[in-house]
DNA sequence: TTGGGCGTCCAAAGCGGTTTGGGTTGAGGT
DNA sequence: ACCTCAACCCAAACCGCTTTGGACGCCCAA
């Protein structure tokens, strides 16, 4: 059932019937109600192709995911951040899509995604210090919201970040104030945005704490559980280990917790531990009480906004960039607790 | 830089280029060759919005996300199926959309794909028995391949499956030749279709060993860490308790191992555990050594069958439904050992 | 010499909507 | 009786491509 049809059944021209279904004002009342009527009774959807071809607008929203030949890492977050955002895009009538592309053809997916017309706009995921995506885009003019942000970048932007720098300070003051002096920093890797500001964070509430970063302390890798378990336990072989833990992910926090158990030591009680909670659907921090202190920041809602915000910078070309710096929570777990009293020795091998 | 304005350059009309861009015999190679060195020089890219509508057809896939409001279940595998699907699309020049819909308008959301065109055919996730989607699909004629199977569905359909009730004997059988009678199954929910067949391999295996299942070692229900360590706590609690346990994900083993752990005993030497692992690109179960035995079965792999399967079947719509069966590998890792001597009574609390 | 066939190219008709620029009608004002 | 002006509706152009149905020139066989 297309327009025309529809249009022939109700002895009205196309023209009419599109007007009479999208609102507009110089139809009559009684004239859109039957029309209305007819479309529910004759199933009628408009179809999407010729809309978007009529209209010059693709009515869609890209995400690009590189996929690195190399380990095919695919951010765990993402699946939730799609999510939230996915639900706005079809609460606004926009479609979602994805473009799996190899590393190397990141660039070129962007272009091609602009110069066919496949999408309004799109997110920018996994944000890195002097990002080189996001001058592309702004050179090519397609409209985009960052899901973090990108230190280094010349241009203004748009984007949705969390107050990582703070988030980390604060976590590290909380251990300090329970009398930690040896943190581990178990972090993302370093090029990427975040981690770079949590380590910031780390360092500034360190350094204003009058403690010195000891390097051996801190590690920079993917954000996996292996990794986690590895990192932490190199750190707590060391002669002088770490009493806490600052780790920037909920999955590197599951593989710390078994590094620490391991090693023969009680999470809490031997080693306090410090996660970022994004919140991920699946892998909730505790159902009822938290087990992880952490501080955490719904990538859901992070998602809602950002979709949000694009929409909005798409019906408004012309408008500056927009931004939302998200504060994240300290929630209190059954991670942490008071430093231990000073090594006896008895560490298990 | 549209068609016409590239043939009004080159002095051709639009058809002959149209003809000369997509390979079409009755053009002079000489200037063909014309034809794409200035499609190259202007990079021109068609509009994937007048393609769509012109061909009729919406090149793309699409998925249906549906979001429980209740708890939001986003399943992990998801990320790492589209990821692997989403590679194929794009090497064969589909786009993928996704659609992130309310538990309840999922049926809807089938619907207006198909009557607005939007798309070519979908991937069906997370199979249920039974499951009302398959004849929809079926019924509203959009081509479609489920990534699973649907047990009870009266019409014949295409998927991708994993033999979860092999795999899930197998496994039995690994334990039961280890010693071990008491065996704990902690699945996902059961009306999964997943959930039923790898219960069904389970049982098959117990009788084969002349064992009757106890209900008390049977759970189903999401997989997260947090419901996997519940059920492992509570059958570690029984007076006469397992010492293995069979698990249908790694975030459930994950929560298993905690409350095995928390229980004061370890897992391997005092408790067995296998788990099904998909290998998530972002969870992997060792990196070089497996951490836990496993029934491994790559959803990426699942993926990108079931996208090429899809593609093939929209290129060829009269052709009778296909399908695959992939067999699970039995990977032995450091979670199982043989069973403990009878418990002398030591547990505890 | 004529006609058929081949190689090469083009005009125009589509795909299914939106949107522009009127046309018709009837009520109200003079 | 005539004009004006809403209110309502329509024909046709357009979005940018594909595809159908020739057109034209040239070569070769009859």
């Amino acid at each position: 059932m297309n327009l025309k049809e529809l249009s022939a059944l109700l002895g009205l021209s196309p023209t009419t019937v599109s007007r009479a279904l999208n609102g507009y004002p110089e139809v009559n009342e009684a004239t859109r109600e039957r029309v209305l009527a007819a479309a529910r009774r004759y199933n009628y959807r408009p179809n999407t192709r010729a809309i978007r071809l009529a209209t010059g607008r693709a009515m869609s929203i890209g995400h690009v995911i590189p996929i690195a030949s190399r380990h095919e890492m695919v951010n765990p977050v993402f699946a939730d951040f799609i999510a939230s955002a996915g639900e706005v895009y079809s609460r606004l009538g926009y479609d979602m899509v994805l473009s799996v592309v190899p590393d190397e053809d990141e660039a070129a997916a962007y272009r091609d995604l602009k110069a066919r017309g496949t999408v309004d706009g799109v997110i920018l995921h996994g944000p890195r210090m002097n990002d080189p995506r996001l001058p592309l885009l702004h050179e090519i003019g397609l409209p985009f919201v960052v899901h973090g942000r990108a230190t280094g970048t010349p241009v203004p932007y748009s984007w949705c970040d969390v107050n990582n720098r703070r988030a980390f300070a604060r976590a590290t003051d909380f251990l300090l104030d329970l009398g930690h002096t040896r943190i581990g920093l178990i972090n993302g890797l370093e090029f990427m945005d975040f981690a770079i500001r949590r380590r910031a964070g780390y360092l500034d509430a360190l350094a204003a704490g009058g403690l010195v970063a000891d390097p051996d302390l801190m590690s920079s890798n993917e954000m996996t559980e292996g990794l986690g378990h590895r990192a932490a336990r190199r750190m707590l072989a060391l002669a002088d280990r770490p009493t806490a833990f600052l780790v920037s992910s909920m999955i590197l926090g599951l593989g710390v917790r078994r590094a620490i158990e391991e090693a023969g030591l009680r999470m809490a009680r031997d080693v306090s531990v410090i996660i970022h909670d994004d919140e991920l659907s699946y892998l909730r921090n505790g159902e009822d009480v938290p087990i992880y202190t952490a501080t955490r920041s719904s990538v859901r809602e992070a998602g809602r906004i950002a979709a949000e915000m694009l929409i909005d910078l798409i019906a408004h070309p012309e408008s500056p960039p927009r931004d939302r710096l998200l504060e994240a929570e300290l929630i209190i777990g059954q991670s942490t607790g008071p430093a231990p009293r000073p090594q006896t020795g008895d560490r298990t091998p």
